[in-house]
RNA sequence: UGGGGCGUAGCCAAGCGGUAAGGCAGCGGUUUUUGGUACCGCCAUUCCCAGGUUCGAAUCCUGGCGCCCCAA
């Protein structure tokens, strides 16, 4: 059939190409154009500017498919990065790579793909994608240690069914290297990407404060009990357990990030131990599958390194919300998304809201008293 | 100007004659297609200052200086 392989010029999309082509089909590369070719073009391990869209051409020159290169950095801009940014100034940590793949990557490639008259979209993601009696479901990856199906979770239905992830049953990283020098693509040796792509190594918070000024103004760190304890250069630099980068030192154990209060650009710091949180709301939520009409015992997780762990997912459909109880309490950050699992089965996710949590009620009640 | 206590890194702090623990902060790195976490490494040639005793002093002695507390 003919498929389009989006083509980052990275290893894992190459050994995609070379394997859909091996495998008989007929294969069409695409390489979007997402950012500036800047500076940033020199950064190690960045992905979708400059030298890798050049990697990806002569992927595609080896394997002797067509290859278009799209610019969509307008777009990427504005559904991406402005999306980061905005999520700062609203005092949560953003996860663009999800972001990347729900707008730029998937609704714009699979518009591309059926455009083209393809039958499928195939990308280098180490998740797999499995035909249930009730339509296509996402699983995690053969290989543990890179399963990416928490950054897919929020593909649609729709998405999914078109998508196609021939490296999810790769036992390895190395396997897939294997197989680039095997189908003698120039890329095999290349460093894997890593980082938020758009942004110079270890500055996203300049990035984010030249599009929202506001997430750089300096502010209060306050304890739980709302005193001040120190300073901080702008909201965009914190996330809801950091424990890093405060600045405050002396007696006493180390602090923690427990909220960030954009209204007041204040940041709330506590103990390690007074981080964990039971409950989880959740927003945006994308179910693949039917949603749970009752509560539904489920395993959760809750940011992309950490194994999913058992918790209850309550579904309220007239307000669209998702309400997760933890069977052990964990540290939440508002921004992250919350990804829901039956096993190896992704059952939906959406973004962790801001929740007016007891911690939050307690500062603001006592801080006042105080 | 009577009595008592204390001055060790940015902060807290151990050490009490044998060659400067630890924690917090900071810095660097590893891990990682987000942020964070975790882990590893670095971080006082010197102990308020000046003399003295001693083979050897942050530790003992003398004199300064600076804090704190009690009493006035």
């Amino acid at each position: 059939m003919r498929i389009l392989v989006a083509m980052s010029g990275g290893v894992d999309s190459s050994v995609v190409a070379g394997l859909m082509k091996q495998a008989g089909h007929e294969v069409i590369g695409a390489t979007l154009q997402l950012y500036d070719h800047g500076m940033t073009v020199q950064k190690k391990g960045a992905c979708c500017a400059g030298q890798d869209i050049h990697d990806a051409r002569r992927v595609a020159d080896t394997l002797d498919i067509p290859h278009y290169v799209l610019d969509r950095e307008a777009r990427f801009r504005s559904a991406v990065i402005a999306d980061f940014a905005d999520s700062y100034a609203r005092g949560e940590t953003p996860i663009p790579c999800i972001r990347c793949n729900q707008t730029v990557k998937f609704q714009d490639l699979v518009a591309l793909a059926r455009d083209l008259g393809c039958e499928a979209l195939a990308t280098g993601h180490y998740a797999r994608r499995m035909d249930g009696p009730a339509g296509p479901e996402l699983h995690r990856a053969a290989d543990p240690t890179r399963d990416q199906s928490y950054f897919l979770a929020m593909t649609t239905p729709d998405q999914l069914a078109f998508a196609r992830f021939p490296l999810g049953d790769m036992p390895d990283k190395a396997a897939v290297r294997a197989e680039a020098a095997r189908l003698g693509l120039a890329v095999a040796e290349k460093p894997d990407s890593q980082d938020i792509c758009f942004v110079p190594a270890g500055h996203y918070a300049e990035t984010v404060a030249r599009l929202r000024p506001e997430t750089a103004e300096p502010g209060e760190i306050v304890d739980l009990e709302g005193r001040v304890v120190g300073k901080h250069r702008g909201i965009g630099r914190y996330t809801v357990g950091q424990g890093k980068g405060l600045g405050i030192g002396g007696p006493g154990e180390r602090l923690f990030v427990a909220a960030v209060d954009a209204a007041r650009r204040r940041v709330v710091v506590g103990p390690r131990a007074a981080l964990p949180r039971a409950e989880v709301v959740v927003g945006e939520v994308n179910w693949l599958g039917p949603p749970p009409a009752a509560p539904r015992r489920v395993q959760v997780k809750l940011r992309g390194r950490e194994v999913p762990r058992p918790g209850l997912a309550m579904w309220d459909a007239a307000a669209g919300l998702l309400r997760v109880v933890l069977e052990a309490p964990n540290v939440v950050a508002p921004g992250q998304a919350c990804v829901l699992y039956d096993g190896e089965r992704v059952l939906g996710g959406g973004f962790i809201r801001v929740q007016p949590s007891r911690d939050a009620a307690g500062v603001d009640s006592e801080g006042a008293a105080a």
